[in-house]
DNA sequence: CTTCAACGATCAGAATGCGGGCCAACCGTG
DNA sequence: CACGGTTGGCCCGCATTCTGATCGTTGAAG
């Protein structure tokens, strides 16, 4: 379904809201802190925010104005506070909506699924790998500071087909058999060379892969 | 600026909001009942709307439901009962906000302006590319500086297809079928051809395009 | 230490996209 | 009616990128 951002520092409330959202059918993302949260955000991207305001370091405003300046993610704010200027102010430095604490959990849920009924269909097929987005329907990997990166078809082929057997390993022939095609008579090789090349976009160092994994005698896996 | 539907029965209320939102730039239509809020919408295609729950004759929430079937506008309820219950009704009767009587109007004002924000300009299908504008209703593609270019029907559904794809790739074979129909019998490379045609019009470096992207292998898809 | 899977580098040919040129149909105009 | 201009459609050749193959090297398992 769709994946949620929690930024608050309250360990109660934070599992609180973790276990509501989940049980709502959410992929839940916690963070203690503004900073915590920004850096989860870039390799998550979330679909939805929460943030409360008072938080060690980062106020949540800032928190809300850094989500803000790397994506157009709906946030909620969350805050003991209901002074006018507050709510102004959060609502004013980019999140979409303001709540104030004590609040009741359903209502927060309703106001995130109202935020989420407007966000435009996102690519069901897209994953992340790290700091990267995959997004097959687009035809393009980006990274997390945003920088586009380019992957020829069978690249592209050869990632999607390992994302999408979920961690496990597949064999060469497996793979000539996904990519190319069942029919395709060709060097087991091939694989190895495309894989490669491969990983010397995706992996940060290519010389130990971290997502792209050799399982010597068995073939290739994708981890995470 | 924008325009505003306010829909309350109690006059002060009603000319106070008028008051606020108007010293504030928007146009403003109001109305006393839900019957003339609707009918008000269908004339003045409003942006955004504030609705009260306590109304004769129809509901807030059947107001609401009916504005929603009409439009995909921005709607906020105002009510007197801050009941969980019906924060949670409303919303998911298709407003946007939920906000509280009795409610300060700068926040309210806030949250109406932070919920236009999320809608910067899209008149039904319109959409903006870099500094131009394309109007698919009227059949026009204006530069900022208001020169106006003429593309030829085929560029023109061409342009639009792309767009609804949503920067999607779409292959050859998906555009022929899309802009030139389905049973379209013909070489593939007339796409290229109406594409480069496209470029030179709409791109500012056709050798170098930055909205209508070649994807080697896959297709063509439009960015922004 | 041996063995063999995996890796890295390189290269030629295939595939793909691009631009130019060409032609036929259509349109409004003189 | 002839004309030029515009538009849609088609073909060909060039440039670039991608792909599949080969081969020597590396390195881990036994």
């Amino acid at each position: 379904m769709a994946r949620i951002l929690i930024v608050e520092d309250d360990d109660h409330i934070r599992t609180a809201l973790r276990l509501m959202f989940e049980g709502e059918g959410f992929v839940v993302d916690d963070a203690p802190s503004g900073e915590v949260g920004v850096a989860l955000f870039a390799r998550m991207a979330s679909d939805v925010a929460i943030v409360d305001v008072m938080l060690p370091g980062m106020t949540g405003f800032e928190t809300c104005q850094a989500l803000r300046e790397a994506s157009d993610l709906p946030i909620v704010i969350v805050s003991a506070r209901d002074d006018t200027v507050d709510v102004v102010l959060g609502l004013e430095s980019g999140a979409d909506d303001y709540v104030t604490k004590p609040f009741v959990p359903e209502e927060l849920l309703a106001r995130v699924k109202a935020h989420l009924r407007r966000r435009p269909e996102r690519s069901a097929n897209a994953f992340q790998l790290g700091d990267l987005h995959v997004v097959p329907d687009e035809g393009v990997v980006r990274h997390a500071d945003g920088a586009e990166l380019h992957l020829t078809s069978t690249e592209f082929r050869l990632l999607t087909d390992l994302a999408s057997a979920n961690g496990k390993v597949l064999s060469r022939e497996d793979l000539l058999e996904r990519v190319w095609g069942y029919d395709y008579f060709g060097d087991s090789r091939l694989v190895d060379v495309h894989i490669r090349r491969l990983r010397m976009k995706i992996e940060p160092d290519p010389a130990s892969p971290m997502f792209l994994v050799t399982v010597r005698g068995a073939g290739y896996k994708l981890v995470l």
